[in-house]
DNA sequence: CAACAAATAGACAAGTCTGTCTATTTATTG
DNA sequence: CAATAAATAGACAGACTTGTCTATTTGTTG
């Protein structure tokens, strides 16, 4: 079996995840979407049952992808310290790359989390992570204990959300930046 | 003059401010709009030309309703550092009246300020007053200097935006509540 | 009251949207 | 090669979208 679908189906998940990310789940068509990829109509809704079953499917493998690039990205660092300050320039980078559209989570959830509640769930699945994988560094940081190790977690999401949807905004990475020199100061 | 007409958009602005914030703009008709605020539809297209046109009277609407609250809020505050933890006591609050939705100048950003500069500009100008008054406060702040003026006034900035999100994720207080905290312990 | 401006209901145009379906072609496997 | 499964193009339905327009009623002011 060479799997042809899977051709399909990844052509349909790239276009999506382009589209939805650069002009929103919203403003983004099926049409669109089937011109882009280059398939037919009848191919998307034989993987994909409705458009927000597509959304669904995008969430699901934004979060995969971005847990494993972080990963690499944090296993990159040598020592504890470094390794919270990576958080930020994965993030730094990513949005480049993305030029500074913000979370593409927190975006899914602004344009269809009320009325989709697999996307609100897919979400809060990714951010609760990024929780647990900043706690899991803090433990091992080293840190000068300013404020607990829970505190500190929170404060370094808080930071990172916070410069991100701020970088979003202003279309720069300054302020994920300047969030990043402020933790360093701080552990 | 009475002004009849000002009863009118007030209705109209009333009910987009509502249905923009809790459905999302692209999810929110023109319809429905003035089904929900009562009018004819031939009103609602004297006052605002377009859809967009009267996206961009709710921001600046609410972005003036912001201001004058958030003033209103940390002048109840009599010490310095009471007025920067007000900060966060007025966010909870309102994100507990909005159950948790967001920010509204976000939440327009990511549906419509790729297509609508004049909402990215809007936002734009509402995060950067929100950066400056929260600079004032710091200045007169009298904190611990464990960083400078203007880290603290970004990591305020940071905290209360990743909060906020991060509450609207969540759908619940504890996030700001916990931002509220750290930042108490630090300043 | 008379005159003028504004709000009303609702039909309507023109386009877009999602999702379905048919008929044909392509590719893979035994 | 023959059979099976999948992808294709594109028409189509039905609902919804924004925005326009007409004809009528309401409200305000001199």
């Amino acid at each position: 079996m060479k799997e042809r679908g899977q051709a399909v189906i990844d052509k349909i998940l790239d276009t999506a995840e382009r589209l939805f990310y650069a002009q929103g789940y919203c403003n983004t068509g099926i049409n669109q979407v089937i011109e882009e990829a280059d398939i037919a109509k009848a191919s998307l809704y034989k993987h994909f049952e409705t458009k927000a079953d597509l959304l669904v499917a995008y969430i699901a493998r934004t979060h995969e992808r971005w847990q494993s690039r972080l990963d690499a990205a944090v296993a990159k660092a040598p020592d504890p310290k470094g390794k919270l300050l990576a958080l930020f320039d994965y993030h730094i980078e990513r949005q480049e790359i993305r030029q500074f559209g913000g979370c593409p989570f927190i975006k899914a959830n602004d344009e269809a989390g009320v009325l989709e509640p697999r996307v609100l769930a897919g979400i809060q699945a990714n951010k609760q992570r990024s929780k647990d994988f900043i706690g899991a560094l803090v433990a091992g940081s080293g840190h000068r204990k300013l404020v607990s190790d829970k505190e500190l977690t929170e404060m370094i999401f808080f930071m990172l959300e916070g410069s991100i949807v701020s970088a979003s905004v202003f279309k720069r990475a300054a302020e994920i930046k300047s969030a990043r020199k402020i933790i360093q100061k701080l552990i």
